[in-house]
DNA sequence: ATCAAATGTAAGCAGTGATTACATCGGAGG
DNA sequence: CCTCCGATGTAATCACTGCTTACATTTGAT
């Protein structure tokens, strides 16, 4: 059983850490995020059951740093489409944010759920975690002041409302994907795509594109 | 440890069923949604652990029983609503909904989550949970068709993108609450406030009452 | 009264997160 | 070079989970 010596790492594996989020990850892809077990992951390692917990305190400690990696790949997708965009006109920056969260959630469904959850991982406790996500919720804050203040968002929008709409808004649509809601609601055209005219339509409503002839009642 | 003759149902519990579906209510309710155990739910109707088992194919099954109950309750909080509301306008139809929706939501978290979920439950296998949804689903297309007719709401939104946007506004913001995401977007009013200004923000902009001065562009 | 179906129990399986005591390795000080 | 200690792994075990099988009891229709 014992590994001939010159193969790597015998007994002290090296780099557990890294191999045991990775092998998270593979499970999540594979199974999905509920059929995840740290002996699974640690099997996958090719280590004892009780071994990962030298590592990560439990369950969520592992899940944690699994959503630490993957919110940096959000963020980047965000930034990105934030920065081909360019943010001179401020709808489009939201729209442009809007974008890469989602499409960024279309192409990471599971990663998306491990990150959004509040019972697998402890968000709260880790401050790369937190602290992206207070940094886009800064730059939305930013454009829909700037927004305001060139008239291209209508002032009568209290900018704490809007932000909680527009976050609501993203998040549900990513959130109904990732959960399966779309088959009730029959969209009959490609998610994707219907995903994408739904922000497409809620951004134009917050830049005031659909005229009632009552506006302003 | 055997009952007296006289107490209720020794053997045969009677309304096993019923009894189980409230074990779980009470223990999701005190536990939260995950800390639900078949075995649990069992001890509490006083009975052994693979009773449940006569009544409920599995742990789903009996987790979409809760849910169909629940479900009952959602679609009255809804109705009830709409029609203390009326329906004249439209758009305060889908306020309404809308109202009605988030009420319920944040007077029954731990019951929405049940609902909400597609891990936990059979949504798809359980007539009551699809009718019901698209009973919903079916009122708002009419009153969407309704307000475009009338003018109320601007013809140049697509319907069923319409549709999207709003069901994902919504549900975005009820599962906001319930995965525990205030913390995180900074909202220093209580929350069922912020909420019910979001709610309003989101349909006052279906009713176009937000000028830019650029609108229509 | 009988007997089959409905409904309960007892025992046990495999898998889970987590803890404890012990084994082994690798590198710093003598 | 060697020793020793802390870091890292293993083995064994616990309580708990969903679920199944074999068996016991009760009930209601005939």
């Amino acid at each position: 059983m014992t590994k001939s010596p010159g193969t790597r790492a015998a007994y002290h594996h090296g780099n557990l850490v890294e191999e045991l989020i990775a092998a998270t990850i593979g499970l999540i892809e594979e199974k999905g995020v509920d059929a995840v077990s740290v002996r699974e992951a640690a099997k996958r390692a090719g280590v004892s059951p009780a071994a990962p917990f030298r590592h990560f305190a439990n369950k969520t400690a592992l899940m944690t740093a699994v959503a630490e990696q993957a919110m940096g790949r959000l963020t980047l997708s965000v930034q990105q489409e934030l920065s081909e965009t360019g943010d001179a006109d401020p709808v489009e920056g939201l729209r442009a944010i809007a974008r890469g969260y989602l499409a960024w959630a279309l192409a990471n469904p599971t990663h998306f759920d491990v990150i959004a959850s509040r019972t697998l991982i402890d968000f709260h406790g880790s401050p790369k975690l937190t602290g992206e996500t207070e940094a886009i919720r800064l730059v939305m804050l930013d454009l829909i002041a700037r927004g305001q203040a060139s008239g291209r968002i209508a002032r009568t929008l209290a900018p704490d409302a809007l932000m909680l709409s527009a976050r609501a808004f993203i998040y549900g649509l990513c959130r109904m994907w990732i959960d399966g809601h779309f088959a009730e609601w029959h969209v009959d055209k490609p998610a994707g795509q219907a995903m994408a005219e739904a922000v497409d339509l809620f951004i134009d409503m917050i830049g005031g594109r659909h005229a009632t002839g009552q506006a302003g009642a």
